[in-house]
DNA sequence: ATGAAAGCGCTAACAA
DNA sequence: TTGTTAGCGCTTTCAT
């Protein structure tokens, strides 16, 4: 700035109006500061204005963990929402345990980040959005189920998604219908079998244990394993629901080994909808309006930044049932 | 720390030093310094240390474009590493064109990246690289094929890649092995070009060009489209080489739907290795070693950092074949 | 319509 | 061993 004042012959000061487009600058000078700006590149250095106070013009994202796949791309879509809104996003990926995220949390403040989203799959320590509301950060919570205390949330509907999922599958006269999920771990695997569950009851599906598998992973071994157990049951399921596309993905290498087709021999429907265009037959699968993710964070963000004290707001959304015909009608609905 | 000062009773340089680790201080003065840090939990301002002039701590990250996946697991891989030597990682996206690109870079420059990442399937502007020199950053390219000019290099090797893993098919005993690409847009799809036409002379394949299906996408519909005519030839190939999972994907969808199997009627093989284990069957596929690619990375960079005058490095990433049986044995090798 | 100057939080050179 | 202070680049208030 101090060149381009001397060169135009004029104060810092006047530069930094033109710059702002804010104060009286004469149409004369302004021309001549600009010719000036463009001539020699003049980028603002962003952390001389971060330390001036109005914060870095970062949004940090921490990605709690990133189990199978969906958090990045609920993460892109916040990139993108960030972008369009002025702001650079940071993102951060820790391991899901406290000393990690109480680390990251510790650098995001030191980086003076105008606002934080937290993407969890559940069980954040409260008392980091303790800290963070101490530092006067804007949060939001992309949470699993419930809102977390006293932040700004959105909720993934995690367990409406996979209760209307088997629902749809109840209404086309399945009752034998399997559940293929991860142990609970956080929030939404215990929301996941919570729907299920649910859907046995209120479907009136067979509530035979057997047909549900718990497995410790997301990989598709865990699938693998989990068709190998179901094929193997006296009387197996007509239906398979998998509470994550890599389970599915597993699951279905198992039913090509025995030879089944789908959805012919065996009914299967994903979920997060991250892989199952790509499988062979395409199988239906419970998305997210990912697009709407990104904006709504970013509304929440900017309500709280023009006011801290304002009460709490919880949005969500919705999951989207994707059809690709691979459950079979055995009744008419 | 002017609080810190206070509260103890000494001065912010002495404060200032027992954060550093650097000057003499009494153990008995650093030992209260050090308990008030821990009981206000003091976190440094980054904004004002990066003022001062060592760099933001930040490490930029520009995907040019992210086509098929592949460029998230790199940049993911450079997160790692970023975090182990102590910086942060602020990625941004474009859209593979010139303004989107100066654009992201005057963002980065202004936020005094102490360092930059341009991971790209080719044809970035030289200009750019100029520039980037003229701001004195230190960049590291992670491209395709071959170095650009004047700037520290990671070359994906792709020709290669493709070259022997079509070698491989070929040892097998095939000899009308088809081929799956998306149009050339840049120079990631010249070169998986390139090599499979390289492979063709080299092990005296087929030159059929009807076996050469080249698509406008890398998602699944442009694997299936592909397929249908493949399969439609009056003398269809005996393996299919995907130069994409995403390819390979769909055209195994097309495969399923008309009965043929995997690999008993017909071979195939895919690339990049982030969707073949999760189809049925798993399938061959052409990865890289991502472990590799960050600390690579890094070490340019920090070498850079120490000297901007330095010659500049070219280092390469191998790709790994990984066999998963899905290429059949027509012939002993 | 323009300029002067204080100060954001920190580092480092110099003084004591 | 500790303290004082200039200054990084910018914004903003106050003065002219």
């Amino acid at each position: 700035m101090i060149d381009i004042a001397k060169a135009v012959g004029v104060s810092i000061a006047t530069v930094g109006r033109v710059i702002h487009q804010n104060g009286y600058v004469s149409p004369e000078t302004r021309a001549r500061v600009e010719l000036e700006i463009a001539r020699m590149g003049y980028i603002p250095n962003q952390m001389a204005r971060a330390l001036k106070g109005n914060g870095s013009g970062i949004i940090g994202s921490l990605l709690t963990s990133n189990p199978n796949g969906l958090c990045q791309r609920i993460n892109q879509s916040i990139y993108f929402a960030t972008q369009r809104h002025g702001f650079e996003l940071l993102t951060m990926e820790g391991q899901h345990n406290r000393g990690d995220e109480e680390r990251l949390v510790s650098k995001f403040i030191g980086m003076q980040v105008n606002g934080l989203v937290i993407i969890s799959n559940g069980n954040v320590s409260g008392s980091l959005f303790e800290r963070l509301r101490n530092e006067r950060i804007p949060v939001v919570a992309v949470e699993r189920g419930y809102a977390a205390q006293g932040v700004d949330s959105l909720i993934v509907k995690d367990f409406q998604g996979v209760h209307d999922a088997v629902g749809r599958i109840a209404a086309r006269g399945h009752t034998r219908v399997a559940f293929i999920g991860m142990r609970p771990q956080h929030e939404v695997e215990r929301l996941r079998h919570e729907g299920f569950w649910a859907a046995v009851r209120d479907f009136g599906l067979s509530g035979d244990t057997g047909l549900v598998r718990v497995e410790d992973s997301y990989g598709p071994e865990s699938g693998r394993l989990a068709a190998e157990q179901l094929l193997g049951l006296k009387e197996p399921p007509t239906a398979i629901f998998a509470a994550a596309d890599t389970l599915a993905a597993g699951a279905m290498q198992i039913l090509y080994k025995h030879g089944l087709r789908v959805p012919q021999d065996i009914s299967i429907v994903g979920y997060d909808n991250v892989l199952s265009e790509y499988l062979s037959p395409q199988i239906d699968s419970v998305d997210l309006s990912l697009s709407d993710i990104g904006e709504t964070v970013l509304s929440l963000l900017n309500s709280r930044m023009e006011d801290l004290g304002k009460e709490v707001a919880v949005r969500s959304v919705e999951t989207i049932y994707v059809d690709r015909g691979t459950v079979r009608r055995l009744q008419p609905e």
